[in-house]
RNA sequence: CGCGGAGUAGAGCAGCUGGUAGCUCGUCGGGCUCAUAACCCGGAGGUCGCAGGUUCAAAUCCUGCCUCCGCAACCA
């Protein structure tokens, strides 16, 4: 960490062509409880969030709207904001790579590169594919075919830009070295060492010329910037690198953390830092690269229709249950599954039993026995130590893990205490107490060291919490936490007077909940519908383009080196074999369907995949279940037109 | 033999620099009555994926195998 008492963490900037969903939340719940702790333990934090906003699918994207593209991200945009200030987010700063200045500080960049030599115009390097508008590495064409599409690759002779990847591979191998935590989880550091630079990192392509929606290169207006060169350079641009004013760029760079998820670990542990050293600019101290929030079922993905909106959570249940329950169930590095039924599992017994329940009882019986206000005169008695020890060592720990980013494993810690103020209430019984005049000071006293325990509770989750935080202090008489340190001297205040409030987490009826949020799951009435009515209408002749025949499965053998494929051979009724590469190994075996009758796409361009060329594709139902059933035919001979 | 991760009580996880298997939820029984039917204590429940090996001793180290999940290359 660096001398000056700076944090700087950063989000990713998310992509506004739709909503964003619950794992942009996780992610961005974590920069806000570092930061918030940061703040407490007195750094001058900057936390940075915002959005990547170019691009050909936004582009898209506003044609179909019929809106411009400045107009179709500004309304996403705005939206994001409002999540963001719904879900009590404390970012210092929010960036579009729309904003003027970033758009000249990335044209400044790309400048300084090219004048270095680590940009070039690509003749040599590079095979595009034209139709497909797509580049491809000589792995990925190595046939000289395109992946997608199966038709010749070219060299991108004066198609593109290139930056000079290859040249940083040895120096990002020695920083990895000499940077032990650079990347975490350490996995995902051989991962990208095994993956990509050991096998030889290529040069990156950072221009386009097939959509204007971008950065224009500031030496060749026909292209504009491609997306990492543009995205990744937030981080810095954010903070005023290439204008006027670097001030925030001279004291906060580099950052203390980039926090991303694992899916874009590549662009940040290896272009990133490539980039960087071509500017001579220092990296930063670590990148993070957290696990994804899944669902029951499987990944997020919209047309599965199980993303999960933040918005009717964080309105139904709160903000806080929501920022927990985030913060807890995942752990380090790991992927985490969310499930309604999890999410009221939490609410009930951590927040509302454990937590919510502790501050209700001592308020309670602070009232009661004392109508609001402890004595002075307090005797310490059994127990009290141990309270004070398990304090202690929960901070401890607490902190340890906040430091290293395990968000789970420091509300683990911060439970252990809570748990044992519950107990210790047991231990103490004050109600017993209570009935004797002659055990009145002891009795202030475990009241008191409640109070204490509870103001300490109210600091440690104060930057997973906010907002319970408050209310609790509330309860207790205290204004706002505004010093980690405040929960460092048990016995530090010098009296309480308590304010009984509402309940703080009310407790659940998790069947009335579960049957609730199913039915507003549903509500977007029919999802499918509205899938369909979504796609873009065809006329008969785009239709009459696709040539189906009824063809006979001879052979069907797997494709080596290949997970998903089925070699197929396929009678289609002129006589000659057609061979077709089908994804459906994972769902028929072989003997399953030789002899089959099945519908095929004849016309289709061939392909080559893992090495078999595909003539036609065979049709398929992606099942509910996420399988997949293929269409069968009978009583129709191979070659017959489908239609 | 592409790279990496994981297989531990009903569920979700920890333990993995070797020494009688732990946490949360659930479940069963008890205690308490201040509190949001909450809180506290205790029980049941696991031959730690399988098979070998090293060792006085292995969930923990080694070898082989099986299964699952990511990434990459293929879901035409």
């Amino acid at each position: 960490m660096k001398d000056k008492k700076t944090f700087y963490i950063s989000t990713p900037i998310y992509y506004p062509s739709d909503k964003l969903h619950i794992g942009h939340t996780y992610s961005t719940v974590q920069a806000d409880a570092i930061s918030r702790y940061k703040r407490l333990r007195g750094y001058d934090t900057f936390f940075l969030t915002g959005t990547d906003e170019h691009g050909q699918k936004i582009e898209d994207k506003a044609k179909e709207a019929g809106v411009t593209p400045k107009e179709y991200v500004d309304r996403i945009v705005d939206g994001i904001k409002d999540l963001w200030k719904l879900m009590n987010i404390s970012n210092d700063k929010f960036i579009r790579t729309t904003d003027e200045y970033h758009e000249k500080a990335v044209q400044y960049i790309f400048n300084k590169m090219y004048e270095k030599g680590d940009i070039y115009k690509g003749e040599y390097e590079g095979l595009y594919c034209k139709p497909c508008e797509a580049f491809w590495t000589d792995t990925q064409a190595a046939d000289g075919l395109c992946p997608d599409c199966g038709r010749p690759v070219i060299k991108a002779k004066e198609e593109a830009y290139f930056f000079r990847l290859s040249k940083y591979a040895d120096r990002l191998l020695d920083y990895y070295a000499a940077h032990p935590g650079f990347i975490e989880p350490a996995h995902r550091e051989t991962e990208m060492v095994n993956n990509f630079i050991k096998p030889g990192l290529q040069d990156l392509c950072i221009s386009r010329s097939t959509f204007k929606w971008g950065i224009p290169v500031p030496i060749n207006p026909d292209h504009v910037i491609y997306v990492w060169l543009d995205a990744l350079t937030n981080y810095i641009t954010a903070l005023g690198y290439g204008s006027q004013d670097d001030s925030l760029f001279r004291k906060f760079w580099p950052a203390d953390v980039h926090l991303i998820g694992k899916d874009i670990t590549r662009f940040h542990t290896v272009y990133w830092p490539a980039f960087l050293m071509s500017l001579d600019v220092p990296l930063p101290e670590k990148v993070y690269c957290h696990g994804w929030v899944l669902l029951e079922g499987g990944k997020m993905s919209k047309s599965k229709g199980n993303v999960v909106d933040p918005v009717t959570l964080a309105e139904r249940y709160g903000v806080d249950p929501l920022r927990y329950y985030l913060l807890r169930e995942i752990a380090f590095g790991s992927d985490g599954v969310f499930s309604n039924e999890n999410l009221i599992n939490r609410i009930n017994s951590d927040l509302a039993n454990d937590l919510g329940n502790l501050v209700s009882r001592t308020v309670a019986m602070v009232q009661k026995y004392f109508d609001g206000t402890l004595p002075a005169q307090r005797e310490q008695g059994e127990f009290d130590d141990d309270l004070r020890a398990v304090c202690a060592k929960s901070k401890e720990e607490a902190e340890k893990y906040l430091d290293n980013l395990y968000f789970s494993e420091s509300l683990s810690a911060i439970w252990r205490f809570i748990s044992r103020t519950n107990k210790y209430i047991d231990e103490t019984a004050p109600w017993a107490l209570a009935k004797d005049e002659g055990s009145r000071a002891r009795l202030a006293g475990v009241m008191y060291n409640l109070c204490e325990s509870i103001r300490i509770i109210s600091v440690f989750i104060a930057p997973f919490m906010p907002e319970t935080s408050v209310k609790i202090r509330e309860q207790l008489g205290l204004g706002p936490v505004s010093s980690w340190d405040e929960c460092a001297v048990f016995g530090s205040e010098e009296t309480f007077t308590v304010v009984k409030g509402d309940i703080i987490f009310p407790r659940l009826d998790p069947e009335k909940e579960l049957e609730e949020l199913a039915s507003l799951n549903k509500a977007p009435s029919n999802p499918l519908k509205e899938e369909i009515e979504g796609i873009a209408k065809i006329g008969i002749d785009d239709f009459g383009k696709v040539d189906l025949r009824v063809a006979q499965i001879k052979s069907c053998v797997p494709v080596k080196k290949a997970k998903k494929l089925l070699e197929l051979t396929l009678d289609d009724g002129t006589g000659e074999d057609r061979t077709v590469a089908s994804g459906i190994a994972q769902y028929y075996t072989p003997d399953e369907l030789i002899g089959k009758k099945v519908i095929l796409v004849s016309n289709l361009k061939p392909a080559v995949l893992c090495g078999v060329e595909s003539r036609g594709m065979i049709l398929a139902a992606d099942a509910s279940d996420g399988g997949v059933k293929v269409i069968f035919v009978d009583g129709v001979n191979p070659g017959t037109k489908v239609r």
